[in-house]
This record gives C-alpha cells, sequence and structure tokens, in this order.
RNA sequence: GCGAAAGUGGCGGAAUUGGUAUACGCGCUAGACUUAGGAUCUAGUCCCGAGGAAUCGGGUUGGGGGUUCGAGUCCCCCCUUUCGCACCA
C-alpha cells in the first residue's frame, strides 16, 4: 500500500525547504503570470469545493515548470469584509484576530494540498501596507474627480447594516448574504466608473483569452444604448424636460410624457393639483419601494397624472405630463416621451389609463402586441398623423440617424448615448475595511488626507455590539482628529470602503509586496502584468472582473500601467455541488449549506494526491459537477495500483515480446496528456494516464515487457501525473534513483514514428454496418484492404443476394462495402 | 419574451477533421484472498433476442426529418434543461 501519510508531508517540507514556487522577478528570463482567486477568510477553513480553483492552478503551475517556464504563482488574502465582522459579533473575537488565524489554518490547508505558492509575494489586504495604497488610490481619484460624494437613492441592505453596490444586488437581494435590499437616500461615496464605460465596453473586443459568457455578461451589465435627447417644454412651469428614447423617429406618435416619480421637477408639476398631498404620499410610497418590487416581471404599472401638459416640439400640440413607476429614476434622464403605438410598456400603459394612441408606421416591427392594435385603430381613423416621409422604411437606423440630424437642426433634440451601469458605490458602515482618508472639518469643509499622513490606521479597540451604526463612529480617538489644513478640530471620515476595492489592483502588488514608498513597482507591473492566466470563479462576472478592469484603466491613466486590461486569459472553472440534507437538493458546496467535504479528513484517510487526481477527474473543469464521496476511492485505487507496478518492478522479469507495444503506448500517452492540459482538459488527460497506467500493470502481469522498458514506462507516468499527483509520483521517481525533483526535469515528447503500428486492425462495412474486421499491414492498398474484407465469411454472408456496387476504403480505419439488391 | 450553452449506459462522463459510439472512473454481478470486511485483487457489465459456448442478429447518442458510402458530430423543425438579460425608454 501507498504510505502517503509519510510520504506527502515529507515532499511537502522538501518543497517549502527549496522555495520551489519562488521567482526572482528581476532576474527571470521567461515570464509567465498565473493568478488565483484570493481566498476569502468567510469560514475559518478552505473545503474541497475551494479546491478545485486552487488545485487546478497548481497543477497547470506544474506543468509549465516541469515545460521549463518558472511561472509566477503567487498567493494572497482578500482579509477584510463582513464575514469576520460578523464573526466577530457573533463569537467576541476581534476581525483581525479571527481573519489572521484564518490565514494561518488556510495557508497550512495549502501546504497539505501540495500547492506551490511563491510566498515570498504574499500579501494581507487588511494590513495597513496594504491598504495604505487603496488609500491613495482614493486620494487620486478625488484629485482626477473620479471620486465624488453625493446624497442618492441607495441600496441598504438591513442584515449587513450597510449599503451596497449595484453589482452586490442580485435580484434585489444583497449578493452576500440574501437579504432584500431597501432604497433610502444617502450620502455616500462613489468612484466615476461611468466615465469609463466606453473604454470597457471598447476593451471587451480585445480580450480573445476570455469566455464569451463573461464578455456578454459584462457588454450588458454595461448596457449601451444610442438614441436621442428631446426637449419637451413645460408652458405651466417655465421649464423643460429632457427624455432619451432610442426611438427619435416616433416622436410624432408621442402622445404623452412620463416621468419616474422621483424626478427633480415631478414636486412642481403636481404643485396646482387638487390632491397634491395625495400626490406626495404616493410618491413617497413609489421611492421607498423595493426595487425588485418595482421592476419585477409582473409588477403592476401604476401612474399618476400630474395635470400638467408639455409640447410635443415635433407636433407643437399640447400632451399630458404623467408620473409611473415604470420609469425609473437613474435610467437615462428619469423620463419618456411615450409612444404607445410603436411601445409596449407605453401601450398598456395608454389602454390602462384611457391615454390617446397615435401611430407614426403602418407597417413597422412594431411590437407583436401592439401591431394588431396600430393597423385597427388606423382602419378606423381612430389614429392619425401617420407621416408619409417616414412611413415604410424597416431598417430604422439611416431613418432615426436623418431624424436627428433634423431635430438637432430645428434645436430642441441631440445625439445621446446613455448606459445602464451606475457609479461604482464604495462606501461602507462597517468596520472591517479600509478607512476612507477624509476629515470634515468646521472651516475647511471636505479635507483629503495628506498622502505623508497615510496609512490611516483603522483602530483596533473598537467596541462591537451590533447595533446599528459604525462601530468606528464611536470609537472617539479615531474619529476625533484635526484638520490636516488649518490645523483645528475635525472629525474622520468614518466609513470604510467597499472590500471590492482591495482584489481590484492586488495582482501589482505581488510584484512588490514590501515596497514602503510606492503602490507597487512601474517597472516589474510593466514586464510582468497583464496577468497571462487568470483561473477563478463566474460569480465575479460583474462584480470583481469588472472592477479590476476599471482600475487598470485608472491606474493606466495616472501613468502607472502600459495596458489597460489586467488580465489576458480568463478561465472560469464550474463549481463542485453535493448533495445537501438541509434542503434535500444538489447545491453549490458551501459551509452555510452544510454540505462541504473537508480536505484534512480526505488527506488524512486517502491523501492529497487522491484529492488532487479525483478533484481534477470528476468532470470537464468549466462545468459544474458533483462531488461523489464514493467515486473518491477510484483515484485513490489508481494510485495505489501505480504503487504496486513500481514495486512489482523488482521482482518480475518480463520477456520483452511485448517492448515495442509499451513503447508505443508510452509515446500516445505523452501527446495525449500534453494535447489535453494545453487545453485545460485534465479530466480527460487523467483518463488517459489511467489507460497508461492500466497497461503497464497489464504488461507486469504477462511478464511479457523487458524491465528497462516497464521502467521507463513508469518514469514516464511519474513526469505525466506529477501536475496531478506531485507526492507520489516524486517518492517514485526518487526511489527508482533520480537525484532530481520531478519539478525540475523537462517534460516528455513523443515521436510521432513510434505511434504508428505495422498491422493495424481494420473495420469492414457493408453498407454502414459493422460486419467484421480484421488485420492487414498499415500500408495495405484498396485493392489489398478490398480482398481481405471481401474473404470474411460474415461478409459474404451480408453479400448474398447483393451486387456490390463501390468500396470506400479509409486507410488505416475501416473499408464500406456499397451494394444494392441484384 | 430575448440571447447563449447543453441533452450520450444505473451514475460522472469520453469520442481534433463526419469514419469501430459508450474510453476512463463510480456503481453493480460473479469469483479469489480472508476469522471477518463497507479493505484489496481478478473477470464481466449499453439495451433486446437466439445459443452450452465462442459467437450471431436487431436496436441505441432528447424527438422527427434531411444531406452522405457513412452522422453523437453537418442542415431544418420540435421538445427539455441550465445559465445570462429582461418595464433600460
Amino acid at each position: 500500500m501507498y504510505d502517503h501519510k509519510t510520504i506527502e508531508p515529507k515532499w511537502q517540507d522538501r518543497w517549502a525547504k527549496a522555495r520551489a514556487a519562488e521567482v526572482d522577478l528581476g532576474r527571470a528570463a521567461d515570464k509567465y503570470y498565473m493568478l488565483m482567486m484570493f481566498p476569502y477568510p468567510s469560514g475559518d477553513r478552505l473545503h474541497v469545493g475551494h479546491g478545485r480553483n486552487y488545485i487546478l492552478g497548481d497543477a497547470l503551475y506544474r506543468y509549465l515548470r516541469q515545460q521549463g517556464r518558472r511561472a509566477l504563482n503567487p498567493m494572497g488574502w482578500d482579509a477584510f469584509g463582513l464575514p469576520a465582522e460578523n464573526a466577530a459579533i457573533k463569537r467576541g473575537v476581534h476581525p483581525q484576530d479571527w481573519t489572521l488565524s484564518n490565514i494561518a489554518v488556510m495557508k497550512e490547508q495549502f501546504k497539505k494540498w501540495g500547492i506551490l505558492y511563491d510566498w515570498s509575494k504574499e500579501v494581507t489586504s487588511c494590513l495597513p501596507d496594504y491598504y495604505r495604497w487603496n488609500q491613495w488610490i482614493f486620494l487620486r481619484m478625488l484629485e482626477s474627480g473620479h471620486a465624488y460624494k453625493k446624497k442618492a437613492p441607495v441600496n441598504w441592505c438591513p442584515s449587513c447594516q450597510t449599503v451596497l453596490a449595484n453589482e452586490q444586488v442580485v435580484d434585489g437581494a444583497s449578493e452576500r448574504c440574501g437579504t432584500m435590499v431597501e432604497q433610502r437616500d444617502l450620502e455616500q461615496w462613489f468612484y466615476r466608473i461611468t466615465a469609463f464605460a466606453e473604454r470597457l465596453l471598447a476593451g471587451l473586443d480585445t480580450l480573445t483569452g476570455w469566455p464569451e459568457k463573461v464578455k456578454v455578461m459584462q457588454r450588458n451589465w454595461i448596457g449601451r444604448s444610442e438614441g436621442a435627447e428631446i426637449d419637451f417644454r413645460l408652458p405651466g412651469i417655465g421649464e423643460s424636460i429632457t427624455v432619451f428614447t432610442t426611438r427619435p423617429d416616433t416622436i410624432h406618435g408621442a402622445t404623452f410624457l412620463v416621468l419616474a416619480p422621483e424626478h427633480p421637477l415631478a414636486a412642481r408639476l403636481f404643485a396646482e393639483h387638487p390632491d397634491r398631498e395625495a400626490l406626495a404620499a404616493w410618491v413617497e410610497q413609489v421611492r421607498s419601494t423595493p426595487r425588485i418590487e418595482r421592476e419585477g416581471e409582473n409588477s403592476p404599472k401604476v401612474g399618476k397624472d400630474t395635470g400638467a401638459v408639455a409640447i410635443n416640439p415635433a407636433t407643437g400640440e399640447e400632451i399630458p405630463v404623467w408620473l409611473a413607476n415604470y420609469v425609473l429614476p437613474d435610467y437615462g434622464s428619469g423620463a419618456i416621451m411615450a409612444v404607445p403605438a410603436h411601445d409596449t410598456r407605453d401601450f398598456l400603459f395608454a389602454r390602462q389609463e384611457n391615454l390617446p394612441i397615435r401611430a407614426v408606421y403602418r407597417r413597422e416591427d412594431t411590437p407583436a402586441d401592439t401591431a394588431e392594435w396600430t393597423e385597427a385603430l388606423i382602419g378606423n381613423g381612430t389614429v392619425t398623423g401617420v407621416d408619409a416621409r417616414f412611413d415604410g422604411s424597416p431598417e430604422g437606423k439611416p431613418t432615426i440617424r436623418a431624424f436627428i440630424d433634423w431635430m438637432a437642426g430645428e434645436g430642441w433634440g441631440r445625439a445621446k448615448v446613455t448606459y445602464r451601469l451606475r457609479d461604482w458605490l464604495i462606501s461602507r458602515q462597517r468596520y472591517w475595511g479600509t478607512p476612507i482618508p477624509i476629515v470634515y472639518c468646521a472651516s475647511c469643509g471636505l479635507v483629503p488626507v495628506p498622502d505623508s499622513e497615510l496609512p490611516v490606521r483603522l483602530p483596533y479597540d473598537v467596541e462591537f455590539t451590533g447595533r446599528e451604526g459604525n462601530p468606528l463612529s464611536r470609537n472617539a480617538d479615531f474619529v476625533n482628529t484635526v484638520c490636516p489644513r488649518c490645523g483645528g478640530p475635525g472629525r474622520r471620515e468614518t466609513d470604510t470602503m467597499d472590500t471590492f476595492m482591495d482584489s481590484s489592483w492586488y495582482y501589482l502588488r505581488y510584484l512588490s509586496p514590501k515596497d514602503g514608498a510606492r503602490i507597487f513597482d512601474p517597472e516589474l507591473a510593466a514586464r510582468w502584468a497583464p496577468v497571462d492566466q487568470y483561473i477563478g470563479g463566474i460569480e465575479h462576472a460583474i462584480l470583481h472582473l469588472l472592477y479590476a478592469r476599471f482600475l487598470c484603466r485608472v491606474l493606466h491613466d495616472q501613468g502607472l500601467v502600459p495596458f489597460e486590461e489586467p488580465f489576458k486569459n480568463l478561465f472560469n472553472q464550474g463549481m463542485i455541488t453535493r448533495f445537501s440534507e438541509a434542503s434535500g437538493r444538489i447545491e453549490k458546496m458551501s459551509k452555510s449549506r452544510g454540505n462541504t467535504v473537508s480536505p484534512d479528513e480526505l488527506i488524512a484517510e486517502m491523501g492529497a494526491d487522491t484529492e488532487r487526481v479525483y478533484t481534477l477527474f470528476l468532470g470537464p473543469p468549466e462545468d459544474e459537477v458533483e462531488w461523489s464521496d464514493e467515486a473518491v476511492s477510484g483515484a485513490y485505487r489508481f494510485l495505489n495500483r501505480l504503487w504496486r507496478a513500481f514495486e512489482a518492478l523488482d521482482n518480475a522479469p518480463g520477456t520483452g515480446v511485448a517492448d515495442a507495444e509499451l513503447e508505443r503506448q508510452r509515446h500516445i500517452a505523452i501527446k495525449r496528456v500534453t494535447a489535453d492540459l494545453d487545453r485545460f482538459k485534465f479530466n480527460t488527460a487523467v483518463a488517459a494516464l489511467m489507460e497508461f497506467q492500466n497497461a503497464i500493470t497489464r504488461a507486469l502481469e504477462e511478464k511479457s515487457a523487458s524491465r528497462l522498458v516497464v521502467g521507463e514506462a513508469i518514469d514516464t507516468l511519474c513526469q505525466l501525473l506529477h501536475p496531478f499527483a506531485p507526492h507520489i509520483t516524486e517518492e517514485i521517481w526518487s526511489q527508482r534513483g533520480h537525484t532530481e525533483s520531478l519539478l525540475e526535469t523537462e517534460w516528455p515528447k513523443w515521436d510521432e514514428a513510434k505511434l504508428v503500428r505495422d498491422r493495424i486492425e481494420v473495420v469492414v462495412q457493408v453498407d454502414g454496418k459493422l460486419r467484421d474486421r480484421f488485420e492487414i499491414a498499415a500500408d495495405a492498398t484498396e485493392t489489398e484492404a478490398k480482398a481481405a474484407a471481401l474473404a470474411s465469411d460474415n461478409v459474404a454472408r451480408h453479400l448474398e443476394g447483393r451486387v456490390l456496387v463501390k468500396a470506400v476504403y479509409v486507410k488505416g480505419r475501416l473499408i464500406n462495402l456499397v451494394t444494392r439488391p441484384a
């Protein structure tokens, strides 16, 4: 039996001693920068579901090493965040103590997995050495106008006790805790990511090494929309309202305006209305409605007439102005022109409220449910104003362009592009994060902390009560300070930064983690970044990966990095699922669902190599796969068979008759595993290695191959298997008498000439159906193959009563005899 | 509703260009070793039928049609599942 309990720690210690993963960034001739998502200590330890990311990465790393590439493979800790703070409240542990002890545990887990990280590049985001640079970036953003504070309706999570960015709200609920968020008007810090919308969009087209799926998600999230702004005069209050539309060509059919109830002009519009108090109350009600309820699929459209009118600039007619919940305050200008004849939502609303409908086009790709109506209305004369000039251009685009030009000439409309993307809300009302470096001074106002006073340290002594409000704001020593500008009394900002800030640039800090003078070394960044290969889960598609792309552009504009895209190639590993007793369903493996498997127990029982091989064998790495407790033993048996084959080598000399065939198998294995690893097909690479191992065992049992050839086969198997099962392969390799670590050996090469056989099996089909097979010389001609096929009894039986029409010969594979009835 | 990906044994899944469907593993069955085994090893295992057996015949990649000597793979229609978007003007 393979004694993994002794062997694995032995090799882990040796690798640690040799500091096997360390790269001298200044000297390495070759450069390849790979990265895995850095762990977030939301629990106190990692489970086998997490392992997929890191085991995959380590396998890739070891493969690259054997190919002679000394890749940079660093790891760090995304250590700030709510889970630690919540744990502090729940268990009475300080978040810092909790986090740092979790890090120690996880680091030990990585070691037990046999994962080689370059720990000389380690970063920990909750330490001032790191987070001071978050503050430094904040100050640069403030200088360039990319950071600002404003009062706005924001997402408040009552469970997390803080606001959240739009990206962190999924289906109306907090992405982290699942609680429904509320809308609150609060003054908050934002990063102006919207200013980069166009560049973020354009960059996606250059990311050929990213999964299409992630790019689509980012494009949707940015939500670029081309159209026009149109001004409508409001004669009642002497103002005008600007609407955004993608269909300015339908303006002749705009029979009313609809404003979001939150629109700044709303109150003035219904100021003279007899029911103005009821209207104001309704506006308040809409404002506090959770987004999900308001924007949900079946949410009813509710609207109120303000009593005011606007002038349609194209027709000169007075049209009513309404407020309705289906118009959103933060998209476009928060106001629309309603064209019920050509827009489904406007149509439904017009019909519900008995508002006029006027068609502009007869033939058009009008929404299906309004087209019929439009036709009917035109038919009975209810609808007027079909303009022959614009009727009948289904292409739309040239007409729209012409319209915008016309409106621009008239002076009340212009081309406009809007985005769905909102600015990134970065302030959080929580303790465990980077303090925002701002001081409020009674005489100077809002004063940034100068660079020389960074870092603004997060105080350790803070009271955790779980009560509403940031514990930082109750810490007088932190809050009370002096104004950096006038020296008078000041109060510190007590909001901390979104922890996604930490992960948005960490890949650069890895390159000079101890630099006390600079955020990172720009020369090393230019040389090593962007990251060549990033491996992480799909869940970060519009969170981390969007923020990191944004921040990369900010740093680029500061002249700190020469590139705009941080990650050249992205691989999304799928998640691992397992049956959960609690829900009775198969779900993502997670601590909260209680369906995790501990790697520590698994490693104690069957070894880290077993877990690694099984994790990679489980299924295609990009797919979601279900963990099976039973199937793990298959990987364990495989490694044990390898070990027994190695042990059997000494006392089982063979005849050598199968030497050529085993040698051929060896070359096949090299070719298959190499091709599979190059395509990230780890699961089929393992399968190929199992087949090769079976061939070796067979040769040993049959005593058909010579000791030398079997020994070489085992050596090659060790080299090929090393990325998957590093410990057992190192052990066998060294016991075989090799002195170098497998990490330093050269990845084996295959010889095409060795793959061919002199005799091959050819399949005979009659009319496409398999009837027989025979062996023939590999270079046999069609005539020879046909003769051999016809010599078969079974083939003859099927040719009976039929006439041979032709034969199709695929060299080295099959011959198909085509017949017709006699 | 729109967009994308996928559907193969009891299960996870293989199958570069159209060329032996079901590799590899789990599970299952039988046997060996054993005081015992939920350990280990060996053999068998897509389904149906015939045969004592080696074998032989038929069927099979969600369903239906097509192209082709030949289709899991290409084309058309339909069904299902998963993911993304969804009152975005």
